[in-house]
DNA sequence: CTTTACCCACTTTTT
DNA sequence: GTGGGTAAAG
């Protein structure tokens, strides 16, 4: 036996033993997915099959290169480079980069990113002379989106009475006028956007039979990851290109399914076993990432969701630590009680930086945790968010490379037309649009004639100019490489140095955005290429259709720094971590308020909540906050409904104190309750820089750092009388000042010598007697 | 035509 | 708190 299958256990070993045939793995979390998938593409390849035959898809730029290292590694050879591995898109980008032109596009189309779309989106529904805020261009960019993902044209769309009766009672009728007029003018401008990858794709193969059979015959083994994440244009797309040999093996964890606003459906992986005859299916039930009571929390909460496969993860690995559960009064506090926690568990339990991630349900929630990393000076990487390629000067220069490339990129040309400003309007600009779309010209036919839109004197004459030179780089092309036709363009339009000058921090920000994007470009151009690409070529089309479909997420070599990751959950999945902080478990936030209403949408939100416990190896916190700034304005929530579906025996609530009790009245469930709140004493106190420090440093000392004696050992809460002097295990040693309350739930007021005065819930609270 | 000053809507998740 | 869009002023 081959010694990678040594390392599998009986289930994987069935898995990649698997050659010929449909295979559906089903896999539970931290079940060693991945390892199954390279393991079984390298044991295709030791049994004969050819490297260049493969196709796996990922969702994923940075799990398709994951792989391809991980295979490599295996073989200890350069088979894996032939490998066709990559995202969806990407692949799908190569391929029509090489057949575009069957389908009447050219072949160095551009890639619109959802910015672009929604742009060309708005400037079509004022055209229609739409109310903006009825037709918003999120909503209307999403409904196409829907229809694309449903391999929905626009005649079909029009023609489809469910769609129709859908926007008549959401009083937007015209959304299939604007679908049609949206792809016309995507087509005209030679772009297509992400979903058009797909789509396309599909057109691609499906009217197009001898492209189809090119495929067909030349991915003759086809794996697919995160098989649950596919909307109808995937599944569509591998039906056609497997259905000669169905050879296809998808892996999958339908309890893992939380892309369903991407149009990802479960149908999917549902239905796999009745499309291919004879599916094998594998489960891999063995967990190896998560401790048994992690996992054990894990199962309780997915058990709750209605549909699903019946799957039970277990491990071989330890009980390990209750998971905790936090509160906190503001979000500040539960950006220092995260902080906190680093800087005490590194200390303690010998963890890195690295070994910390912070996951929360919406990037905008990132604030508080950065601020509070920031000043324990604990190293931290943001994932997520804007992509580098997607700021604004960014994408201001590659607008230049991208008219450069495809002139008819109406998008990319009104964005630069005025920048830097020279003079040429709303005014003119409403001109020439208006001729452009009159006569069908495309926009860049009519700057090369202003005076047909009816323009003269200066505008004319400035339009020609930057007409001149843009074709003076485009001529460039021909003779220079990427990098220095974009150094020319930095250089003559005046954006390098207008950006040198301003020595503002943005400004300089900006400046080595810049630079850095020169960079890349350069590298871009100096890597040689790599064997046995398709189509695969270094001009700057290739670059510019590539770094589209690149996210933040994706940026690599900065890997194995050792910095705390903070991300959302969505950009988690597939990750894992010694420590993980759930954070922000509110009800509207975790469920989003917007997924409060179905149950499908619900459950999805739970999916994602099973998603943060597994992503856990050794330790779990989950932290909520009752009050969190929202738009610059205070918002209370509610604790999520999630955390009650964990049984209590897994979880410690000794960090849980009066700040999260509930305020409604659907409560099942009592935290205890040591008290955990803070004063803010220093919000707009407007002390200097060091005074904010050393009061910080004062109050963090006061709510954690006591340690409780050896002997510690609480007493019974029904002897405790005003006047005592007590041990609180966090707080230190205290008076009670006063008590209050009947007999299940007396508070005491505390006087602590460290900590200040605290409301303390004897029922639940550690106090020992002192005196 | 360009700059400035206000106003508003904005927050799910991403290739 | 922010960024983008609009209206009025320069």
């Amino acid at each position: 036996m081959q010694d990678y299958l040594k390392e599998l256990n009986e289930k994987q070993r069935e898995a990649v033993l698997h050659i010929d045939g449909p295979l559906m793995i089903v896999a539970g979390a931290g079940s060693g997915k991945t390892k199954v998938l390279t393991t079984r593409i390298a044991h295709l390849m030791q049994n004969g099959v050819d490297s260049f035959r493969i196709l796996a898809l990922t969702f994923t730029n940075k799990a398709a290169a994951e792989m391809k290292e991980r295979i490599e590694k295996i073989l200890g050879n350069n088979e894996a480079r032939n490998l066709f591995i990559g995202t969806f898109h990407s692949v799908f980008a190569r391929i029509l980069r090489g057949e575009a032109h069957r389908i009447g596009y050219p072949n160095n189309f551009t890639i619109y990113d959802s910015d672009d779309a929604k742009t060309l989106l708005k400037s079509i529904i004022k055209e229609n002379q739409l109310d903006d805020k009825i037709y918003k261009p999120q909503y209307v960019y999403s409904r196409i989106s829907a229809a694309k993902n449903a391999l929905m044209s626009p005649r079909e769309y029009l023609q489809d009475q469910f769609a129709q009766q859908e926007d008549a009672r959401n009083n937007r009728p015209l959304i299939g006028k604007l679908y049609g007029q949206y792809a016309a003018r995507c087509f005209k401008n030679g772009a297509m956007d992400f979903d058009d990858l797909l789509y396309k794709m599909h057109e691609l193969l499906a009217k197009h039979p001898e492209a189809l059979a090119k495929f067909q015959h030349r991915f003759r083994y086809i794996l697919i990851d995160e098989y649950q994440d596919t909307n109808m244009a995937q599944y569509q797309i591998i039906k056609l290109l497997g259905a000669v040999h169905e050879n296809i093996c998808v892996v999958g964890d339908d309890a893992q399914s939380i892309y369903s606003f991407r149009g990802a459906t479960i149908e999917n992986i549902l239905k796999f076993q009745k499309d291919y005859q004879g599916t094998k299916v594998v489960k891999l039930e063995q967990n190896y990432r998560s401790t048994q009571t992690i996992l054990n929390a894990a199962n309780k909460v997915i058990s709750i969701n209605k549909n699903q496969i019946p799957k039970k993860l277990w491990t071989e690995k330890s009980e390990g630590e209750q998971l905790k559960l936090v509160s906190t009064l503001t979000d500040n506090d539960e950006g220092r009680f995260v902080a906190d926690a680093i800087a005490e568990n590194k200390l303690r339990n010998h963890y890195r930086n690295s070994d910390f991630a912070i996951l929360y349900r919406t990037n905008a929630q990132s604030r508080s945790f950065e601020e509070s990393l920031r000043k324990h000076g604990i190293a931290y990487r943001i994932f997520g968010g804007l992509s580098f390629y997607q700021r604004k000067e960014v994408k201001d220069f590659i607008a230049y490379l991208r008219i450069v490339v495809n002139p008819q990129d109406e998008e990319a040309l009104k964005r630069i037309i005025n920048y830097p400003v020279r003079g040429i309007g709303k005014t003119s600009l409403d001109r020439l649009t208006l001729t452009a779309n009159e006569s069908g010209k495309t926009f860049w036919d009519v700057l090369q004639d202003p005076q047909s839109a009816g323009l003269k004197g200066a505008s004319a004459t400035t339009i020609e100019s930057f007409v001149i030179m843009i074709k003076s780089f485009q001529s460039m092309l021909q003779k220079k490489n990427a990098y220095e036709v974009a150094f020319e363009i930095g250089k003559q339009t005046g954006i390098v140095k207008s950006l040198h000058i301003d020595k503002s921090v943005e400004g300089m920000a900006r400046y080595e955005n810049i630079q850095e994007l020169l960079n890349s470009i350069k590298g871009y151009t100096e890597t040689p290429d790599e064997e046995g690409e398709l189509a695969e070529d270094k001009s700057l089309g290739t670059y510019l259709q590539q770094i589209t479909l690149l996210t933040d997420a994706d940026k690599n070599g900065e890997e194995d720094q050792d910095v705390v990751k903070l991300m959302t959950i969505h950009a988690a999945k597939g990750l894992e971590f010694q420590c993980v902080f759930a954070v922000g478990l509110e009800e509207n936030i975790f469920p989003s308020a917007m997924s409060l209403y179905d149950r499908e949408s619900l459950e999805e939100e739970r999916r994602l909540f099973y998603v943060v416990i597994t992503r856990a190896r050794e330790r779990l916190w989950i932290s909520f906050s009752k009050n969190r700034y929202r738009f610059g304005s205070l918002v209370q929530n509610d604790p999520s409904r999630f955390i009650d579906e964990i049984p209590t025996e897994y979880m410690d609530k000794a960090f849980v104190g009066l700040a999260g009790a509930r305020s409604g009245g659907h409560s099942s469930d009592n935290y205890s309750r040591t008290t955990f709140q803070r004063k803010e004493t220093i919000t707009s106190s407007g002390g200097s820089g060091l005074e904010v420090k050393k009061i910080l440093e004062e109050k963090k000392k006061q709510s954690f750092n006591h340690v409780p004696s050896n002997d510690f050992q609480a007493s019974d809460p029904d002897s405790i009388e005003e006047g005592m002097k007590v041990e609180h295990q966090k707080f230190g040693v205290g008076k009670i000042e006063k008590l209050e309350g009947g007999s299940h739930n007396r508070i005491a007021t505390v006087e602590f010598e460290n900590a200040g005065s605290k409301k303390i819930m004897l029922s639940f609270a550690k106090l020992m007697i002192l005196s």
